[in-house]
DNA sequence: TTGGGTACTACGCAAAGCATAATAGCACGG
DNA sequence: CCGTGCTATTATGCTTTGCGTAGTACCCAA
């Protein structure tokens, strides 16, 4: 992988499982089947994982354990209410960073 | 700082020195005080020049030194051939995910 | 019984942003 | 003559993230 693109990612890939999750309930697996199929991102489970872990100890998930129809029992995240703040802030500021990175690669 | 929002930045602002300085030659101080002019980045000394030093080592960006008419000697910075290069595949992959967080962000 | 798809957890490294602080030269007012 | 403030750079150390690697565990079909 190239270094910068995995530096442009930071942050980044928090911002899309938030996106995943605010149409509806999902779990780990899933989501990352869902991501890997857009291709600029085409993440993997060691780094979906544990973005999840970190999100619902900040308090942005709530889970609910569910039993698998194979393997190991699904964790189901679902946004909790600050979470649905959180996704919003992070849109706005994402489409302002947008505005402000035309303006700069277009030479202002 | 909003820590996300610190996150979000990594590799990103590599992006916007570069593309700061694909308008031409510039130092330190100037670029700091160019990327503040942007609210949503709010960069600091600290951030951005670390990130010059390392673009320098990488072979992206060469150096000339300048006395200058206050305080020490100004380092100013050019892209390299190598460095046009990066940039230009930088923007091309911003706008790429630009693209595809737009379609997440709005439920596909 | 072996391979493959499902599903999650744990360990550890490299790299980036950034706070903080130190250094240093010039100009201006009191 | 001395302090304040602007210019301009360098150094140190912390926290967080992405991600490679590996391991666990369950089910089904050939």
């Amino acid at each position: 992988m190239d270094g910068w693109i995995t530096q442009l990612r930071k942050g980044l890939l928090e911002v899309c499982l938030l996106n995943v999750l605010r149409r509806g309930e999902s779990y780990g697996y899933e989501i990352v089947q869902e991501l890997k199929r857009i291709e600029e991102l085409a993440v993997s489970e060691s780094t979906v994982y544990p973005i999840l872990s970190r999100l619902r100890n900040e308090g942005l998930l709530k889970v609910r354990d569910v039993p698998s129809p194979a393997g190991p029992p699904r964790r189901y995240f679902s946004l909790t209410v600050a979470g649905k703040l959180r996704v919003a802030e992070m849109n706005a500021y994402w489409e302002l960073l947008g505005q402000a990175m035309g303006k700069l690669i277009q030479g202002k």
